[in-house]
DNA sequence: TTGAAAATATTGAATATTCAAGAATTGAAG
DNA sequence: CTTCAATTCTTGAATATTCAATATTTTCAA
């Protein structure tokens, strides 16, 4: 017989990837805000315009769905787009102050869980996992 | 200013896990099949009966998700449903012997995405990465 | 300079996922 | 034994995502 699928790479990062992922999605529906939002918020809190393709780069996130999440965050005032003046076929999205706001209070949650994170998990297993990850994303290119 | 998105362990486990996922994906399409088919085959390949409750927790999909899976999975006769003679609210899992076919040709094309990967990534950081994920897994239950 | 190809973002239809409710069965307390 | 709560799976409606096509602007070669 094969190896069992729990053995797989692919499956331990699914797994992982859905298990922390979970944990986050509980605190930050604390402010009613899916994951992909903070990080949109976050990638923007830089007071940078950002193009459409970068966010979307940037949060994991394919152009259509990128585009309908950030319809609803206009909305809620969250977010702005702007014509980039130097090439009219991108929109650049800035925060809003509302938006600052926002943020500030979701990093301090999502804060929250990775101190959570170092105290049940370790704090060398946590910083080598993540070195283990940026290298792997690298070597992927 | 805060640390970037780009250090959280939640966003390095979302990126590698898109981006494993993506190879995978790409291989699995050689046969039309999704990854999540694979996962569902391959549990059942022990030959035994499962659960739905068991396959979706073994899967990663949620149960309305997983039961119209294996609605598509079944008209392919890949797998078919048993009512659990034990207890009557259960239906087993099993898989066809199509499915076994199906199951071995996606086992090569997953075995060698693995191999690429301890090519390109290394072979101890590889088998450290996964111990380090496997412990994470535990200690978030 | 013009016109074709590439890049960027959005839209709408098709597809998939999720949430909440429902049906069937079991378990267990009174 | 009966009844009520819990477990297991499925269904249908609401929501979200994706694919393919479109519109706009830029780039670049002829």
């Amino acid at each position: 017989m094969n190896a069992p699928i729990t053995e797989h790479l692919a499956y331990l990062l699914a797994q992982a990837n859905r298990e922390i992922n979970r944990q986050l999605e509980l605190r930050l529906s604390k402010e009613g805000v899916p994951v992909e939002q903070w990080r949109i918020l976050k990638v923007l809190s830089d007071g940078d315009g950002h193009s459409m393709g970068e966010l979307a780069d940037a949060v994991l996130l394919n152009h259509p769905t990128l585009t309908k999440m950030i319809d609803r965050m206009v909305s809620d005032t969250l977010v702005y787009r702007v014509q980039d003046p130097n090439d009219r076929r991108k929109v650049l999205m800035f925060i809003s102050d509302r938006g600052k706001v926002l943020c500030k209070k979701l990093n301090s949650l999502a804060v929250d869980q990775e101190e959570h994170i170092l105290e049940s998990y370790g704090d060398k297993p946590t910083s080598e996992l993540k070195r283990l990850l940026e290298s792997l994303i690298d070597s992927s290119n």
